[in-house]
DNA sequence: AAAATGCGCAACCGCAGGTGC
DNA sequence: AGCACCTGCGGTTGCGCATTT
């Protein structure tokens, strides 16, 4: 364009936040004489400023019909409505929203709605749900939960095989290292109770343990998978644990993991799919606790490490519950260095593929 | 209490479209 | 057709205040 920026005439002209007697002075210059060419307005009006920081001035804040103060509901679902369907283009949704100057919606939409599409996991930009940035992980993280919940792996009978084990072991390894990437979009994952489900007392081998006796006829235990590990459920005490996996996890996180409500824990049968309704959406999984007819047993206070060839607990003294960050590298290391892994990538793969739907909601 | 950090918002800047000569 | 000018738009910046460390 062959034209030169309008301020360059304009050398010396001030700029900044404008003073109370610039204001009145550009109000009763447009109060008296209107506004049209804007250029030669501050000469006439009695100001060092350029026409383009008048002008600014006048529609973003002198102007009599501006309206101030908080965007109502009705503006901000006006607002979203608008910017789905016109894009960034403020001054044509400010058009819709008397009194309020694109300027201001700019600014709104930037340091408000973005980010709350954003915990709603809605792409601001295009409207639809996130792909990028977090979301995957974040799904991952939801699609691990579901798949358990939903008996998924390990050929579609998790309890079933000590692979299918390791399986989850290795995915709850994953699962950590995803807390580790990103501590606060990844929740605990603590969506079933071994102890809650389990009505039989009796004392049942343990398909992995080479301390397979239980010690305790009607111990709480309780498989739990949280950031430090498969660990029992010590603190339960047979209090069915019905904990929401959004606990302590931050409000502005997508919607909820599985989680296992009162009355499918009371009436699922071991090893049979039951419904959960969590959070308005009715899921289907299976309900884990036992490996086939067994019951899986763990120490209580103890917790498994995740080693493909000797899968196995460790007991008080060396456990890992509280692991920190190292440990869950070390395992990574291991895990990666595993040709067994590879099955268990495949599995997550094929899950987490576009084609399947492990997510029944 | 002071420094660091985060946040909101007014204002600036550069570009593009429209218009007239 | 080409140029100059004006206006409007959208992205970005920077200041001041609030909150956190």
């Amino acid at each position: 364009m062959g034209r030169s920026p309008c301020c360059d005439q304009d050398k010396g002209v001030k700029k900044g936040p404008w003073l109370q007697e610039e204001d009145d002075k550009l109000t009763a210059y447009i109060n008296d004489n209107g506004y049209g060419n804007w250029r030669s307005l501050p000469k006439l009006a009695g100001l060092n400023r350029c026409g383009k920081s008048c002008r600014l001035r006048w529609m973003n804040y002198l102007r009599p019909d501006i309206r101030r103060g908080n965007f109502s509901d009705e503006e901000e679902s006006t607002i979203v409505r608008l910017h789905a369907l016109l894009g960034n283009k403020w001054s044509k949704i400010a058009c819709h929203l008397p009194g309020r100057t694109d300027n201001e919606i700019k600014n709104y939409w930037n340091t408000h709605m973005r980010k709350k599409l954003l915990q709603m996991g809605i792409d601001p930009m295009t409207h639809e749900p996130r792909t990028n940035d977090l979301s995957p992980i974040l799904d991952v993280s939801q699609m691990l939960a579901a798949a358990i919940n939903n008996g998924q792996f390990g050929n579609n009978n998790l309890f079933n095989n000590n692979t299918a084990l390791e399986d989850l072991l290795k995915l709850q390894l994953i699962h950590k290292m995803l807390q580790i990437i990103t501590p606060k979009a990844i929740p605990n994952i603590n969506c079933f109770n071994a102890s809650s489900v389990n009505p039989k007392p009796e004392p049942v081998v343990n398909s992995f343990n080479t301390n397979s006796v239980n010690p305790k006829p009607n111990p709480p235990v309780g498989l739990f998978i949280n950031q430090s590990g498969i660990t029992p459920d010590a603190t339960s005490d047979f209090i069915p644990s019905y904990e929401n996996v959004w606990d302590g996890f931050e409000d502005n996180q997508l919607p909820g993991l599985v989680t296992v409500s009162q009355d499918s824990l009371n009436t699922a049968k071991p090893g049979t799919s039951t419904t959960t309704e969590v959070n308005d959406h009715t899921r289907t999984g299976m309900m884990p606790g036992y490996y086939g007819d067994q019951l899986l047993e763990i120490p209580s206070s103890g917790s498994i490490s995740v080693s493909p060839e000797t899968t196995s607990l460790n007991h008080p003294g060396t456990a890992q519950q509280s692991s920190g960050s190292s440990d869950v590298l070390e395992d990574w290391e291991k895990f990666l260095d595993d040709e067994t892994s590879d099955s268990c990538w495949k599995s997550f793969l094929d899950l987490t593929s576009p084609t399947s739907s492990p997510v029944p909601w």
